[in-house]
DNA sequence: TAGTGGTCTAGACCACTTT
DNA sequence: AAGTGGTCTAGACCACTAT
């Protein structure tokens, strides 16, 4: 590992730990350099990186603070899909299609952040409301970050949900899209002939890196995405 | 100035203004360093920086290369579509095909909170990213709060743009669905023959209550929805 | 005045891609 | 083999903040 990733993740363990709470003074960049036995402009990097991530607030001439918590504005919440539906007072239930080692294509990897060839895991997930199946999800995850995924039982516990609690989540990135299903997603989302779906893509990052790729495919019949925004 | 920010801004010009295109090869660090007579550390931040923001791909023993332009709009910000087209240095082009007064059916009423039967302005415009509609927009405007709404000349103005000068937002949601396109909306977007697209549903607030419900239908194979959120 | 972060230099070694 | 980006060093000067 890069030393200054070293030093990030010493500085978010502290963090995260609560050993240091919110504007709790950071070290110095030369406290680190000569702590970890580095340059300055090593312990530098590791510092800028966790402010650009907004963990850490940096102030010329005074110093390194951990960031106050942000206020929750978000349009889009990440959402746990079982919490989602039980809220709507409907029955949840999954099924599980796949759940393996897999080598990662390109694609994947390049979203995963790791080199085409690695393993990765994968599952395939479909969730239901009411007995109807409302979302496939197919996951695919960084083993590095989360060795333990494929031992899980995702019938009661979601993925998003283990996730969270082995790597908790600091980013996220969307991308929405319209596709056409293929057949076997008309399998799994029981749909007799294909209709348009709504597809999410969803990168997740952890302090460590990219943490889990997921695909997620609704029927555009039984789901529709919604958010407020406030100026 | 930064040394770093002119050279961002070097090469920033250099991709704003054409000359060079999405994949083009970008000057190499050392390349940068010595034509502005800087350390290769400088020039590559200014590089990294660039890379940060998306605008510039790099890759390890190939080189620096503009990135390619992704049709994609932030669903975190209101955004003009217009603006959102010329930012990818593509041309814009509009089409109005309906702009009217008319009566306003229950949903319409309910959208606006006005009552069934009230008067409504209508306008659906066509949208174009190099010749080719990515947007029928179809809105519907609550007179009371923009009289003046028919009388714009939308092909220099959208109606987006003109709204908010009349009436600042302080409130908007949004409902993401992905939906088969009617035959009358084939026609708009220019589509041979039907394919799942993405359409937002957006209700927008000004300080005196709801200005506008626009039903936003994009092709799926021309638009997605991109989204970054930090924790 | 001492300490902090912001910028910059002139080297270096490495892994990788292209030719 | 030559060129590229990724990492790192051991210095330096500056502007700013706190004391």
């Amino acid at each position: 590992m890069a030393k200054f990733s070293a030093i990030k993740e010493h500085v978010y363990n502290k963090i995260a730990s609560g050993e240091w709470p919110e504007n709790h003074p950071v070290s110095s960049e030369n406290a680190l350099a000569s702590q970890f036995k580095v340059s300055r402009m090593t312990a530098r990097r590791a510092l800028q990186e966790l402010a650009d991530e907004g963990i850490v607030i940096r102030t010329k001439g005074s110093g390194t603070f951990v960031a106050p918590i942000k206020s929750q504005t978000s349009f889009m919440a990440i959402r746990n899909i079982a919490d989602e539906i039980r809220s709507r007072q409907h029955d949840y239930a999954s099924q599980v299609h796949v759940l393996r080692r897999q080598v990662a294509s390109e694609l994947i990897a390049e979203m995963l952040n790791i080199a085409a060839g690695d393993e990765v895991y994968l599952s395939v997930i479909s969730h239901f409301e009411n007995d109807l199946p409302v979302q496939v999800e197919e996951r695919y995850v960084n083993p590095k970050l989360a060795p333990d995924y494929l031992k899980q039982d995702y019938h009661s516990l979601t993925p998003h949900e283990y996730l969270c609690e082995v790597q908790p989540l600091t980013e996220a990135s969307h991308q929405i899209e319209a596709v056409a299903p293929s057949q076997q997603l008309c399998q799994w989302l029981h749909l007799s002939k294909p209709e348009p779906c709504l597809r999410i893509h969803r990168r997740t990052w952890s302090a460590k890196g990219v943490v889990t790729y997921a695909v997620l495919t609704h029927p555009g019949s039984r789901f529709s995405l919604g958010g407020h925004l406030q100026f």
